[in-house]
DNA sequence: TTATTTCCGCTACCGCAGTAGCGATAGAGG
DNA sequence: CCTCTATCGCTACTGCGGTAGCGGAAATAA
């Protein structure tokens, strides 16, 4: 029951992918077309909407190819653990251009599919910190007044907000005194 | 030198606003069409192109009509006004349709021209928040480790984050937490 | 009055995202 | 073997945002 009709050809993921990323990089998310990626791909443009209903979770799949080997890995040192927690989301955000992020955004707003796999991609890192979040407050390593995942908002939040709507620079200084603003000073 | 040809006809301004408004309501951001809008104003296309360079700015335009009326007047007690300030965000990015929020946010990325309106329009709030936090510092009242626009950032950062990627609510009990996550508990 | 300049409405056009429907094809089940 | 079904490539289409260029209208400057 499952393989009746004609299978579909493995090798146009790949090809269609590999196209998309081509010419994203080279005209950036709105001057990217999937009539363009299907001509260079050598797939009718029909095809790539077999696969993929919409422009932008086409894209989502390339970014999830390009984000899943981002790894991840709690020293259970709190501070040193949000820091490299923080520090990778602004890598990711920097490896992409702005406008994608931004419409990636948009379209996790607006189609119910693209919020699910947007939100998937940090599922995982977004438990992790708030679990490490939990434990150093167990520990009395940092304030037990806050709730963890309203910390993971607010460190994440504030990278989104200054690179998507105040467009200031995030670099390694901010990334520092974003923490810091959210652990407050050392405590040992 | 100034009004030399034919003056523009003052009436349109205020008709393809109201029809855009009509549009926007009814069919959201996606669904609002130039030539719709153009057709039920009674007015050619081109004519509002004149005007409005995208439908990108004509938004804004609305937009920026809508909450001009949002007024903000710190009272000196910072824990009071931080509150306040939030909580005014929160209505008012309650007060429009998420999808429109994340096109503005994302057409804020894309054309710098938008960036530099949705920037203006929260401006002058931030800067007084900004001066409320540093006085609040000065007296004693809030720690003094954090650098003021970090704390906005991760103030409104949040409430953008929640609203357009966790698409959790955004409720008066979430706008109490996050104020009590940034400021610490009383300390009086 | 005449020349100049800008606006307005209009038609036509481009490239784009996304859809419908067509023959042809490649496999699975009978 | 033949039938059934899903895929592929293709053409054609809709509605959209945005642009170019036209004739005509409304103002100012000479």
């Amino acid at each position: 029951m499952v393989g009746r009709g004609r299978p579909r050809d493995t090798e146009i993921e790949a090809k269609v992918l590999d196209a998309a990323m081509t010419e994203m990089r080279a005209r950036g998310y709105d001057g990217l077309s999937v009539d363009r990626v299907a001509e260079r791909a050598g797939v009718a443009k029909t095809t790539i909407y077999r696969r993929w209903p919409s422009k932008a979770e086409l894209v989502m799949a390339m970014i999830t190819e390009l984000t899943s080997a981002v790894p991840f890995d709690p020293t259970g040192d709190p501070r040193r653990d949000l820091g490299e927690f923080v520090a990778g989301i602004a890598a990711a955000l920097d490896a992409i251009p702005t406008t994608l992020v931004a419409d990636l955004v948009a379209a996790a707003a607006r189609e119910p599919r693209v919020g699910v796999g947007v939100r998937a991609l940090w599922a995982h890192r977004h438990a992790a910190v708030s679990e490490a979040i939990t434990q150093a407050q167990a520990d009395g390593l940092m304030p037990a007044h806050a709730d963890p995942r309203i910390i993971v908002d607010q460190l994440v939040g504030a990278l989104y907000y200054r690179l998507l709507v105040t467009g200031d620079p995030i670099d390694p200084a901010y990334v520092r005194a974003l923490v810091l603003s959210t652990l407050g000073p050392e405590q040992s």
